[in-house]
RNA sequence: GCCGCUGUGGUGAAAUUGGUAUACACGCCAGACUUAAAAUCUUGUGGUAGCAAUACCGUGUGGGUUCGAUUCCCGCCAGCGGCACCA
């Protein structure tokens, strides 16, 4: 088969009939919603870790259309971004032409890798009739008090002059570039995620995700509970508050430690501390948060020269300044219990501050204090500690938050490793944030009717020094009219970042015909979204979502909260309360060598360049046959030479006697059935190595076949191999495209075996088999009596005791003897 | 430190979820075709002993449950991924 002209062949057909893979929003069939993460368009074109997903779920999509779904299989763009934002100030060309261009390519390769999309429903994160939705979504966090603007001190990337989210940072480094991150105050919008952490939580029952990616979720949300405790402050008629997990532990507090960025550090600290304080707060500014926690042996800090008061104990706790206490998290202020916590003892020890045990062994036994913290909570008991003594630790913590309650001293709450996220990017290449400032009115969002707002068309974007967007710098677009007062205004010239335009693409694939309608002077983008009810309701949510594990966090996440967020906001069905049901997480191809791929390394691998060699069906077959598709797997040439042997050979078994006139052999229909079933229940759950393996298999062991046999091969290998499927069916005379034949079913008849053999095992070793007809699987003592006559079973029983004789029916035999 | 995952031939990996361990493929050995090579095809291929039938051993490691464990339970070892001074 001369690949080149059967791909050629039938990447026409194909064009010429895209109806083939389009999903019907009218028909009323069973569907299934098929999504693969969509790709940043970059300049270096596909890479293989984009075929080896997206050829998993087209594989997935191929197979389901052919069993009779209604499958939405979509792809688009997710282009804004800092590449193409440095390419194009490279190159001094416009990011809008670099993105088309980048696009087309992209869009030209999947087409030639067969990849059955729906084109008619592609989008593109960059195109203004997309991001004026991203834009109106931003309107509506900002109208129900979940974005605010915020004096914030962000993670500036000095390199890529951006500033970063907590997640972008990656030990103390940026994540895109590896410079060393610094720390900037910036005003920022944030958008309240941690207000949805509870729902986000819960929300995770209600789909089917792997464990893995459900773990994720949880951890990074990061709940726990405990109590805030209030602390009078000596001498004041203010109260300090910590957050604590183990509140048990409250009657062995010592000491108070308030983070060095925390609002009221110098209103707790004395006259006479202030100077060794503020040179304090100065030095640990400068670190770096790589610095602070490279550093964690070394407890640092300084005494503000205030204390507050345990009421439990009566006791005056002196309040420290260290940075050791993350602003960020509880109430940026720490009670230090330091007999019962590993960096509340460091930190007393190297300060000599007063460690008092209130938690002991419950066998009794000393804890030498001098060494280090008691840290076991489950078998422990709580002492020194006047009504909790004798309490397991975890009774305490109870009875201790009801009583502290009670009296009014603290709080029941919880706290979350989550954080408010960022949305502020100073850069062009982003959705302008549609916010308007007036001096009069405060900030104010763009009327409804002037979405988009659109970016203008620079000359310049480079970021600056100042860490203000480049849009800043262009009068026409900062000057504006306050949509309150009519007033002289300015706009806010930051964009958003990456994640707004993902955040709910899997949506705007449903709506696509809808995204670009004219909001008219009646019209609001809800009425369009209320409208869209049926087209929503028609396709979410995802049946089943394949990404990588890096999104399994970040992205998921966050496109969870705007859905439930916007679910909440009633524009979204309300049967439908999660926008993913499963989530599949693909696996990673290293190079030859075993290593992640990079041009450094020279061992990369594109996919076009081995479709050019061998065919776009060896690449797509291998990158499946591989290994399992979750897995982690080297590059293999000599691999992939089996599987182009395969596919030859298959091609000729077809080619040889497609137009002979010859039947099924009984053993062949046998094998046929069980193929049938076999490669349907792997692909049912996404195991196509083992698919390849049957394939194989089948053609291994099979003789002639008849013609309807014959199309049932090709149509079980038409979604891995699209394009010689497609060419073996017209030579075989199938109608249309094999793509819209139906899945073949097997035949039972075939599928029961009239005999079956049986292991004999003899104390659970294997020493021969029998073979029983149908008929006799249920007859017990038969089936045993025949198992002990044979020869080679005598040989091990003989002159020995059976005491048990075990007949698992139809699967095997043991009979267990003694000596 | 916490969370999650993995460990099976020379290699990538299978095993219908407790029932004949190593399917399928690569590699390797031998053979056929060829002047020769490549390609292709055929046979063999876990280890040890044996001419052989066969026997014993064998799924990281040590225990346990069971008639029977790659599979379930407990401990350990090694590797991978994520999070981490979160109170």
């Amino acid at each position: 088969m001369d690949f080149k002209v059967v791909e050629a062949k039938w990447q026409k057909f194909w064009e010429e009939h895209p109806e083939l893979y389009w999903a019907d929003d009218n028909i009323v069939k069973k569907k299934k919603y098929i999504l693969v993460e969509f790709p940043y368009p970059s300049g270096s074109g596909l890479h293989v870790g984009h075929a080896f997903s997206f050829t998993g779920s087209d594989v997935y999509a191929r197979f389901k259309r052919m069993q009779g779904y209604n499958v939405l299989f979509p792809m688009g763009w997710d282009a804004f971004g800092l590449p193409t934002e440095n390419y194009a100030i490279k190159t001094k060309r416009k990011p809008q032409e670099v993105t088309k261009e980048n696009t087309d390519m992209f869009r030209g390769q999947m087409k030639r890798l067969a990849y059955s999309f729906d084109w008619g429903r592609e989008i593109n994160t960059t195109d203004p009739n997309y991001y004026r939705w991203t834009q109106w979504i931003f309107i509506q966090l900002f109208n129900k008090g979940l974005a605010y603007k915020k004096e914030m001190p962000i993670n500036w990337c000095p390199s890529c002059k951006i500033g970063l989210a907590n997640e972008e940072v990656v030990d103390g480094k940026c994540e895109r570039c590896g410079s060393e991150v610094e720390r900037r105050t910036i005003s920022q919008w944030v958008v309240k995620i941690t207000e949805y952490a509870d729902k986000l939580l819960s929300g995770l029952q209600k789909t089917d995700f792997i464990d893995k990616v459900r773990q994720a979720q949880i951890n990074w949300i990061g709940k726990t509970s405990g109590v805030t405790i209030d602390y009078p402050i000596v001498d004041s008629n203010k109260t300090i508050s910590c957050y604590s997990t183990r509140p048990d532990t409250n009657f062995g507090a010592t000491f108070v430690v308030i983070a060095p960025e925390h609002e009221r550090v110098m209103e707790l600290t004395t006259e006479e501390n202030k100077t060794t304080v503020e040179d304090y707060i100065k030095k640990s500014r400068k670190k770096s948060d790589m610095e602070r926690t490279e550093l964690q042996k070394e407890k640092t800090g300084v005494f503000t020269g205030s204390y507050c008061v345990n009421r439990l104990t009566g006791k005056k706790m002196p309040i420290w300044v260290s940075d050791f206490v993350v602003l960020t998290a509880g109430t940026g202020v720490v009670v230090g219990v330091p007999a019962h916590d590993q960096r509340d003892y460091d930190f007393a020890k190297k300060h000599n501050i007063e460690i008092i045990p209130v938690i002991v062994p419950k066998d009794g036994s000393n804890w030498d204090f001098g060494k280090g913290p008691y840290l076991n909570i489950d078998d422990a008991l709580v002492t020194n500690s006047t009504f909790l003594n004798g309490m397991t630790a975890v009774k305490a913590k109870e009875k201790i938050i009801n009583y502290l309650e009670e009296k009014k001293w603290g709080e029941r709450s919880s706290n979350y490793h989550l954080r408010d996220w960022i949305f502020s990017r100073q850069h062009y290449w982003g959705e302008p944030i549609p916010m308007i400032y007036c001096k009069k009115d405060g900030w104010q969002p763009v009327l409804e009717k002037d979405l988009p707002i659109v970016l203008p068309e620079v000359e310049a974007y480079e970021p600056s020094e100042d860490g203000k967007s480049p849009l800043s710098k262009i009068e026409s677009f900062l000057k504006c009219k306050c949509p309150i007062c009519g007033g002289d205004a300015q706009r806010e010239t930051d964009t958003m970042p990456n994640w707004a335009g993902s955040d709910w693409y899997y949506m705007a694939y449903c709506l696509v015909k809808k995204l670009k309608t004219n909001i008219e002077a009646n019209d609001t983008f809800t009425d369009i979204f209320s409208d869209s009810q049926k087209e929503l309701k028609k396709w979410c949510p995802v049946d089943v979502y394949v990404g990588g594990d890096e999104h399994n966090t970040l992205h998921l996440l966050y496109s969870r909260f705007i859905y439930l967020f916007l679910y909440d906001l009633g524009v979204l069905p309300k049967e439908i309360p999660e926008p993913y049901y499963t989530r599949i997480s693909h696996g990673v191809i290293l190079g030859s060598d075993n290593q992640r791929m990079s041009k450094s390394k020279g061992n990369v691998i594109v996919p076009e360049t081995v479709a050019d060699k061998f065919g776009v069906d060896v690449l797509r077959l291998y990158l499946m046959f591989m290994g399992p598709f979750e897995g982690t797997m080297a590059w293999n040439e000599n691999t992939l030479m089996g599987v182009k042997r395969f596919l030859d050979r298959f091609y000729l078994y077809i080619d040889n006697q497609y137009n002979l006139n010859t039947d099924s052999s009984i053993s062949s229909k046998v094998i046929i059935s069980k193929t049938i079933l076999g490669v349907s229940r792997d692909m049912e759950s996404f195991g196509y190595n083992t698919a390849v393996a049957k394939l194989m298999e089948a053609i291994n062991t099979m003789d002639k076949l008849g013609r309807s046999d014959l199309m049932i091969l090709i149509k079980l290998m038409a979604p891995m191999a699209p394009y010689m499927a497609e060419e073996l069916w017209e030579k075989i005379g199938g109608d249309g495209s094999v793509h819209q034949s139906e899945w073949p079913v097997a035949e039972l008849k075939y599928l029961r075996e009239d005999e079956v053999t049986l292991p004999v095992a003899v104390n659970g070793k294997v020493r021969g088999e029998i073979k029983i007809k149908n008929d006799m699987i249920q007859k017990i003592d038969e089936v045993i009596a025949m198992a002990k006559s044979l020869e080679k079973i005598k040989e091990w029983i003989d002159g020995k005791t059976i005491i048990r004789e075990i007949y698992v029916s139809g699967k095997m035999v043991n009979l267990v003897v003694k000596e």
